[in-house]
DNA sequence: GGTCCATTTGACCGATCGGTCAAGATTCGT
DNA sequence: ACGAATCTTGACCGATCGGTCAAATGGACC
């Protein structure tokens, strides 16, 4: 009886503060098994603190939660934003950008489940929104420099297709692992994912730049038709930006 | 967390047997807040029933919830088959199949968030994948007839792209319509949308007919080149492996 | 010494959870 | 009409949940 050394506590060792040590307990818990499956005593037990801590430090679970989702958005952004930050063509800076996306997902991909999972809690997913939406607009901002504003290519729609097309990639990995025999996420796969991504990208790209007038076509409005990436800067407001356009 | 989606109790639609009402209540419950966030006490409350009947006929939660899923995954099989019985072009068909999916997931969108929210939950996903992995093969064995075994835009490849093209619009719904101020499952935005994946259904298609071996230049083996259908129909058929890899 | 303040502890609370049970009510074959 | 099978009820169980609290620690400054 006592204790027992099921639950694996994997950092007793005072590595950084008490604050941190549950902050990275929780990260790694939240991932397993979602919001709802974790309770305050899982995440003290395995940082090794009290589960009164866990509410003295953060109030309650779900600024808990609100503390791990942060954390995580900030360093996907992060990632997203030194892809974009260098120079280059337009092109390259595209497959930078769906290769550093696609790495970072792959890296992180429980939470990548994680917060796919929350999106169907509606008490949890403004939390969500709260990060997703400077994310959003930072990619949009970057997919406006080759898309249109409307119609069959608009902007928006790379951003779910490419989106998709990498993070359900990752999302899916459990499933296609058991399905394929193989996982998605080890180095053979997921290279072969790079090259489709990359394909996908230089086909939409090629029929972009060979009649950028027929992928508007839809699109039935003439629209004002300012300068697009100044209209849609325009749009994103001077504090969520991260990174200014170097063309 | 909050009791809102609880106070649904009053005036049961008396249609169908308790067993048939405590199924529906069910479903809406788990696509409104999860499995986790569903207590057989909900449950019976919506269906107008004792809370000892959801066990009486589910066993347990667990069980109640299986009946959720398969009863959802042979409508979502269903609805893919029958775009796909019609004759036509491999074309025409490959857009009647995104066109079909399409609709179902913008139908079924809470469903959808269902399904991916509970991908990350280990006790529940052997659920899910029971349900996912025949309806994969179907629609890969669909694919093959399109896209090769191998390469950058193999099968495997053109599922993931595609499924993720239709299903994240939906499931990111909620997320996007707050960033948009428009719901993208209304009618003009998922027009726009339809429009979108069978343009890029068209290019991957314009691709693969124009230089068939390019798109398979990364894989390397030759391979016996049977029927690719027939292949593929045998192999799923024998075990659980789709496509063994050389590399 | 003493005092202040952030940190830590362990016991405690009411509510809710999934699941069981024995006994009543209803339906049905005969 | 009668017993058997099926369905329904409401009380009940042990466990766990998020969250609180008063008291104990321990170091820093005077």
């Amino acid at each position: 009886m006592d204790q027992n050394p099921r639950m694996a506590k994997a950092a007793p060792p005072p590595s950084g503060t008490t604050q941190d040590r549950i902050l990275a307990a929780a990260e790694a818990l939240f991932c397993e098994v979602g919001f709802a499956g974790v309770s305050a005593r899982d995440v003290a037990l395995r940082a090794g603190a009290q589960k009164a801590l866990v509410f003295y430090y953060f109030h309650s679970k779900e600024g808990l939660f609100e503390a791990v989702l942060s954390r995580y958005y900030d360093a996907h952004q992060a990632a997203l934003a030194e892809a974009l930050a260098a120079a280059g063509t337009v092109r390259e800076r595209m497959h930078r950008l769906v290769d550093a996306y696609l790495d970072f997902m792959a890296r992180h991909s429980a939470y990548a489940r994680l917060v796919q999972a929350e999106l169907s809690n509606p008490s949890t997913h403004p939390l969500v929104e709260k990060n997703f939406a400077p994310l959003y607009r930072f990619v949009e901002d970057a997919l406006g420099e080759v898309a249109p504003d409307e119609g069959r290519a608009a902007a928006r729609q790379l951003f779910v297709t490419f989106q998709g097309a990498v993070l359900n990639w990752c999302t899916y990995a459990p499933l296609l692992s058991r399905v394929w025999g193989q996982d998605p996420l080890a180095a053979p796969l997921l290279e072969d994912r790079r090259e489709h991504v990359r394909w996908l990208v230089d086909l939409v790209l090629d029929a972009l730049e060979r009649s950028p007038a027929s992928a508007r076509r839809a699109a039935p409005a003439a629209r004002p038709k300012g300068g697009r990436a100044a209209a849609r800067g325009a749009r994103s407001r001077a504090s969520g930006r991260v990174t200014p356009r170097a063309r």
